[in-house]
DNA sequence: GATGAATGAGAGTTCATTCAT
DNA sequence: AATGAATGAACTCTCATTCAT
């Protein structure tokens, strides 16, 4: 009825991928607004401003709307991460760690409404079938990797690379989830969480900014 | 005109918390199998082995079971926890930390089978009403009290007090979550937490059963 | 357990009886309060001070219930309206009318708190299973005996006996539906209703005391 | 982006009418046969051919749908019965009450299959919600306002005008409950009705066609 | 006989999904 | 492709009725 045979294919394709963006940014505002569960067919369509059949074309269910959802945006994310850890690759240990904490922190900051419903969701299991690989755990791997290097160098033994990745992930996901609630940027807490890991409460320089002395 | 008062209580009452008992065991079995939204009204009477209607005489809804659920399943734990802090206040800061450490984490032994609920919920904001304080709320409030001994100990200043207590309660959910998903004990994690917090990587002896040197 | 084989059938009758009739006052006060389909057996029963499933040792069901209150409460004012409608045979057409309105209404003044009952169900048809004959049927029979007396007395044609008699039932409807709400006495409009009938608006002297003059 | 306003609110309108239509027809419909009480969600949209789930597409609740059906119905009567009261305001006092009566029941014949349920309804108080405003409330109103004019007239005190309001409606629910229920025309009744009502029994001329001698 | 907890059919309501237009 | 009304399974909750104590 329109531009009809001509140059079907590009045209339509931006159109598919603005239309399905929209449907995404729609499911995350309602879900970031009043919880997951809200994110109804219903209230996603009118959101996004389209009919919930619409809905139907672009995604297999509404688990698929959510599922893509987290993928998309953890899609964002995870690259960023990967090329943090790829970067730091090259790095001692120490400054490996501080510098993918940081980077890090950093990405979580540009992506704080995102952020704020991946920390929720995680572990909420059921919710979303499907959902197999979180943001969370793909940090865990790569601090992982990190710790793995730790021991490698005979800074700790082989057997807590797991434990202090569990737990540094912890310490993390508490920070980014206190400060994610309270609306305030999280990058600055880099050091801190850094310094506080490595070397403990006591002898992290009062006073001084962190992770400068030693 | 009828047997009203003298010896019916003590059976019926008797009966009354089985079947209350039995309502919230079922409730928790299948809210930790499939998540707390799949406990429905049925899903949970079918497991109880009574009938819909029975839970209703009970309690007054279904957010009414999961709330008592949660009340009572803190009700074995809390106070514990609050005998632990109570317990540990006279000890110097770091003796003070470990002690209490320990204790949360043989009291989260004890409870591992409630433990992934509630670290799961954790966070879920509205799937609960009513559902004020959290048990990771109070266990992070204890935290807070010791920290703030330590920074008025001078080991470090006062604004270090909520992040710390964020960051070592993140360390141990992280820890907690692993373990409990692993179905293994975590209190012997108590002292390999601590230490780190408290000294950092690095500086743990490896090798040696982590908790005795230094 | 108590007196046990001596002379049970008196005692317990009374005893039945009277816990019989608690449950139906018990029902027509729950009823009244709150409507009909407020009078459930768990209402009905607390009300009465007994247990359910008492209601049940005594009444075969709870429509059982609601028409029982109904028969006996009927039962209590139909032989009234019979006495009425007897007593008055003997009279003449227009003071046979005028005694039985008269007795008609004192009765249902006696009775006024089952009459806002009574009048409310009339019609509701469904409701109440096995409630055949009303009292306002009742009501409607005796009226068209006089008034096929009228007839008989050449005062009207006999056509108009059907019609006649709910007109005036209808007539006492209204006047009684309308005190009874106001929780005033009906009686004293007996003769006004009466003259209207007989004689219409505009004969009816005006000032007089209604009923005396003419 | 979409075809919003042009051309298919008309035929997506009367769909949506017809459906709604159909559902009140139907709620009507069992109501009637069975009582309001049977008018379920779930008869409702069996008789009317659709799901339940249409019957929330097109109002709030089962309450809403009954409110909608007593709305509905009075909307087709009620303006009728004004246009009656207001047309007949000049004449005289009689000939007013007379027309009114006349128009009144030719009205009611018009809508004889819900007359039953409004007459029945009338009194139920409380089952349908947010009825303020009965039929055969209106309809008092209006021949309270008749009669406060015979009063003005000085045919009878001031006094008179709400009995005598109150017996003539119930004379005509009366009439109308007996027509209907017997499926027959009710309008033929309005001489004798009113006349009965001004002249009495005895002087309604027998024989004759009321209403047109005297 | 009295008791009241247990029962489960059935009511109202929601919402993911489909499909004729 | 977009639309949004129709669908009906599934959910929460009520209440008449039963029955072991």
């Amino acid at each position: 009825m329109s531009t009809s045979s001509e140059k079907r294919s590009p045209v339509r394709t931006k159109v598919r991928e603005a239309v399905s963006e929209a449907i995404l940014d729609a499911a995350e505002q309602v879900a970031l607004e009043n919880g997951i569960e809200a994110a109804t067919a219903a209230a996603i369509a009118q959101r996004a401003g389209v009919a919930v059949g619409t809905l139907y074309n672009y995604f297999p269910d509404r688990d698929g709307i959510l599922a893509a959802l987290f993928k998309t945006r953890r899609a964002a994310i995870v690259p960023a991460l990967d090329v943090a850890a790829d970067e730091t690759k090259a790095l001692p240990f120490e400054e490996r760690l501080r510098a993918y904490v940081r980077r890090l922190l950093e990405v979580f900051d540009d992506n704080a409404s995102f952020l704020r419903l991946a920390v929720r969701a995680d572990g909420e299991g059921a919710s979303i079938k499907g959902r197999d690989k979180t943001l969370m755990t793909q940090v865990l791997h790569h601090i992982s990797q990190i710790m793995r290097e730790g021991a490698s160098r005979k800074l700790f033994p082989l057997t807590r690379v797991e434990p202090y990745a569990r737990m540094l992930q912890g310490s993390l996901k508490g920070m980014v989830l206190w400060r994610v609630e309270e609306g305030v940027s999280v990058a600055d807490d880099a050091d801190l969480v850094v310094d506080t890991f490595l070397r403990g409460v006591s002898t992290t320089s009062p006073g001084k900014p962190h992770g400068v002395g030693a």
